[in-house]
DNA sequence: CGCGGCTTTGATGTTCATCAAGTAAAGTGG
DNA sequence: CCACTTTACTTGATGAACATCAAAGCCGCG
């Protein structure tokens, strides 16, 4: 973690409209006071399953993966988190620790600021904690259907699916560098890596995609669609 | 659905004191004059994927299943859910229509009342929505673990798992009747009916339990505990 | 009493995890 | 900067877990 803590301001940041549009001016003037950012570097660790929550926080660039490791020791991604997508968000109002651990998987920047004063805006300000209801809610149901969506499909399907993903949603390009290595990907879609690599492989093959290590061409977007969807 | 009306009263209720303790009298009695409350038999459906979102419910007395559709017109069963778990919570703030149907799998009765109160409530009392943020979080918290801590299980372990669940959380008991049909396990679990049959029947034959029908007894719990574990 | 849905068991093929072994890439310490 | 180690990636072979197909028994209900 790097330990620059940028003096900015909230004036001009996405969160305002999108989360604090609700507070008045006095709390705001409080968040704006309190909260710290800090800047990650891929690989670096944002919060620890199991850790006191302390700190409600928010994505404020960046990507990153929430992760947690089974009683057996095996290592399950939940979810790619863009800013906006609330990152810590769900334990927070459920558990006194963190249940998931939260990684960056590209160069994140973090606001965040006590739970206390989270609590304190809250209860003062009904249609704030509206908005965090709605965000919460809209998060959770997305992550539920996800998972629930990739259950029914074969590995090509998910594979397909978690590309799409990234080329559609995440990064909006047919062009991109998986911010993922294949054994994360494994275990984003709860497959063994060795047939993640199959796939990719076979996609390659049969000239769906161009794939160069960490970059992802992709070539025939329709076909990969279609095995998203029946696949 | 049994259009029975009871005009019962909210002063002994569970959710008095689990949800709506926070509320000022004033508002209390508004929810006691509006609130509705129906009965469902087994099977009936209580709301239905897709439908409007028009009203809050909440589970007084019962048990139900939340399950969608998906595109190929698979049926996949994402929670079973009892009072206080909050049926109908999930989706309520993140969409305009149900993501689940919610299916009674026992005689079940459940309040309700629109949701635009709701939203009053919510805007006029931060302490109830605090409440609200809470259990939310924790029921989507418990139906990702969940379904997170099902992946990684052989079939086995899985149907484990569902029948610890039934007699250490549901029904508090060694013996009970199975509400799930072999089919909506399967569902439940994401298997094929076959192979869930299969798995039970392997646990008849190894003595570990005793079924007949949807009666199930529990005869070694502490081999089940383990299958469940490691399986 | 017959139809349809649920349950059960067996047989078969597919999908996938695992093991093994090798190559490439990325750190690491001298 | 290079030998060394480690980690990520890749392909093949094998067997286990599971879906699917088929067939038959059971039960409730009209």
């Amino acid at each position: 973690m790097q330990d620059v803590i940028y003096p900015t301001s909230c004036e001009k940041c996405i969160y305002r409209s999108y989360l604090f549009s609700e507070l008045p001016n006095e709390d705001l003037a409080l968040v704006n006071a309190q909260k710290r950012e800090v800047s990650f570097i891929k690989g670096d660790v944002i919060s620890r399953q199991g850790d006191k929550i302390e700190r409600f926080m928010y994505l404020k660039e960046g990507l990153v993966k929430l992760s947690r490791t089974t009683d057996s020791g095996r290592e399950q991604i939940i979810s790619i988190a863009r800013p906006l997508d609330f990152i810590g968000l769900l334990t927070v109002f459920s558990d006194k620790s963190f249940k998931y651990t939260i990684t960056a998987i590209e160069p994140s920047s973090v606001c965040f600021f006590e739970i206390d004063l989270l609590q304190k805006l809250i209860s003062k300000n009904g249609d704030f904690a509206a908005l965090l209801l709605e965000k919460m809610s809209l998060m959770a149901d997305n992550i539920i259907s996800e998972s629930q969506e990739i259950r029914i499909k074969h590995i090509r399907g998910r594979i397909a699916h978690v590309l799409l993903d990234f080329s559609e949603n995440i990064y909006k390009a047919d062009s991109y560098e998986l911010p993922l290595s294949r054994k994360e990907i494994a275990e984003l879609i709860g497959v063994s890596t060795e047939n993640v690599i199959r796939a990719l492989s076979e996609f390659r093959r049969d000239g769906l995609v161009r794939i160069n290590g960490s970059k992802i061409e992709m070539l025939r977007i329709d076909m990969i669609r279609k095995i998203a969807q029946l696949g």
